[in-house]
DNA sequence: GCTTGGCACTCAAGCACCAGGAGTGCCAGC
DNA sequence: GCTGGCACTCCTGGTGCTTGAGTGCCAAGC
């Protein structure tokens, strides 16, 4: 019973915190949410609530503010997922459904989401390691370079250029494409790779060459970790509404947005496929982002998560919304992958 | 002789407030540089120029600050560019010789002019337009899709994706396939649509469907904005240093830097190719950003500017340093891309 | 005709001071 | 266990003052 209105007070706290960015005292909470108390009252569950580290007071006769803790609290127990209105579904299904390439869903995903939170948004592209090679083409640029091209059953492209010492004949260059694609399409990049490794050993000693170096860069460009780490960037302009404690807050993640490793470690490490991960302030892996807060969610086919997408904002921010958002955006992506790969 | 001293006070005024970013007075402008005239002398002309509009001051017993006009002064008639180090220099050749294609350089430009410079920088993806193509590929993903590849000349490949009603035959894809590449390869790309565009009459009735749809996405991907339009951005973080003026300048100009459009419009209208281009303040397009100023040079080939990369940064912002920045790395960038089409 | 020193003037910035008010903690009573 | 009352803290905003940087102007000097 007490013990109840002691939570229903920290959530008060959160809720008007956020949404005024000042302090939050006993009177106005009283005033605000129909709690039935008095404001002493109040006082008293406050006192307990910051004994116990969940809120904190700037200075003595200032109203309380959450502490990290009291955002997990908040998070873990009183918030629940603001459901998304339907015109909001709808706007999401439509932006999503009209996405012309993978690419193309990615960008827009980032536009959404940061829409929708205002906050800054972060889509990583479905990485590599899980995906299937769909076909490998060998181009012939000039005589002495080849044009290797990978696909991959994501949609992903990636090319490499090559230069051959000594041209190879177009029947060299039609056998050795009709060979690395026995040997890798339809395989995972994992597999993939070892059959492309295996691959010069079984060629006559004149093909032999060629073969090793084609070999070498399509499992170059398939372990290539720079495409596992491509993310997707949007909404910086939402970061001008900081106006507090901007250089401590604002500057390294201006940073961290050009840093991608970055952006993937904070997005990254998602355990479940489904469920959205919250981490606040101090609980993320940089001390300078002590005072962000990242919800992220896996996206991707049911039963393997292809990769992460996100927000960052100030600890400081809507949880139930952005989590509604992220959980919905993640959705409606791995739908659309879904389809799109069938 | 007393028009040189007057200008020499606007270049020194000019200086001192880039490095102290506060208004400058006579007694601080005699001391720092060596002018070899009395405080007096320099409010002498300080009203001068103040007069016809080069400077200005904040309030009646304060110091001066340039307006748009004396920076373009500065620029056009008193800074000169500052040349690089030998340091710089090597630093520059070393990065960009390292790129290992196309969007390397362009993303290696970008991290170099944001370091060199400390502003937010742009670099614009080498259009399409005056490119040729190099090769086109058609590739049967599966029976119903075709992946339809373009490769110019420049190194960029674009690749589109094509269902087909009727799944073609090996022969006749691969007939197509040598069609195109005899109307289109080596044509810039202008002249390679039009050619496209009547080969599908040249055709049998059987094939002419196939043919059209294929030339349809082809001439759709060649023509297509996007490509036209991908800029790289990079440095944002400089903008944490802004400091005053928050609100009325950086969330304009972060608010831009997610509007390509706007980017390439910001940078882009450079008259020659080799000349940099400075836009200062309500110079530029946007009234938004009347306080920013924009440093870009076009790059590319001797003959034909490709496209164009830059800086922005403050109205307040070190010229020429930035002019010598973007200069070297322009001419760097059209010397990579020169050796790599050769 | 410039240049210069002197001088009066202006005005932002900093500081002390004060009053107001929001908010708290604690306590005694219900 | 809740509540009203009360003393206390301390941030906030306003006022008035001083200070100092900087100016404009003028008369004298080179």
């Amino acid at each position: 019973m007490v013990e109840d209105r002691k939570l229903a007070v920290l959530r008060a706290i959160v809720e008007d915190y956020v949404a005024t960015e000042e302090p939050v005292g006993s009177r106005a909470l009283v005033e605000r949410h129909g709690l039935g108390v008095s404001p002493a009252t109040v006082r008293n569950d406050m006192a307990a609530l910051e004994e116990e580290g969940f809120i904190h007071q700037p200075h003595t006769s200032a109203g309380r503010v959450p502490t990290d803790k009291g955002y997990r609290l908040f998070v873990d127990r009183l918030s629940g997922v603001k459901p998304m209105s339907a015109a909001e579904k709808r706007a999401i299904a439509t932006l999503l459904d009209s996405a012309v390439d993978l690419d193309d869903v990615v960008q827009r995903s980032v536009r959404l989401l940061s829409n929708l939170t205002h906050q800054v948004a972060i889509v990583q592209y479905p990485t590599l390691s899980r995906s299937t090679v769909r076909h490998i083409e060998l181009v012939q640029i000039t005589p002495s370079r080849i044009m290797l091209i990978l696909i991959l059953s994501t949609g992903r492209v990636e090319q490499r250029l090559l230069e051959t010492p000594v041209a190879p004949s177009e029947h060299q260059l039609a056998d050795l494409r009709t060979r690395v694609n026995q040997a890798a399409a339809g395989e995972r990049i994992a597999d993939a790779s070892a059959a492309l490794g295996a691959l010069p050993e079984t060629l006559a000693q004149d093909d032999r060459a060629l073969a090793q170096s084609v070999v070498d860069v399509l499992t170059e460009a398939m372990s290539d970790h720079r495409s596992d780490e491509r993310v997707a960037v949007g909404g910086a302009a939402n970061l001008a509404r900081f106006g507090d404690s901007f250089q401590t807050a604002v500057r390294p993640l201006l940073e961290a947005l050009e840093e991608h490793v970055v952006l993937l470690k904070l997005i990254g490490e998602v355990t479940s496929g489904d469920s959205v991960t919250v981490r606040i302030g101090h609980e993320g892996p940089y001390s300078e982002l002590a005072s962000t807060s990242v919800v992220a969610a896996g996206y991707g086919p049911p039963d393997q998560a292809l990769a992460t997408l996100g927000v960052v904002g100030p600890t400081r921010m809507d949880y139930p919304g952005s989590m509604a958002a992220v959980r919905a955006v993640a959705r409606y992506v791995s739908r659309i992958l879904d389809e799109g790969q069938q």
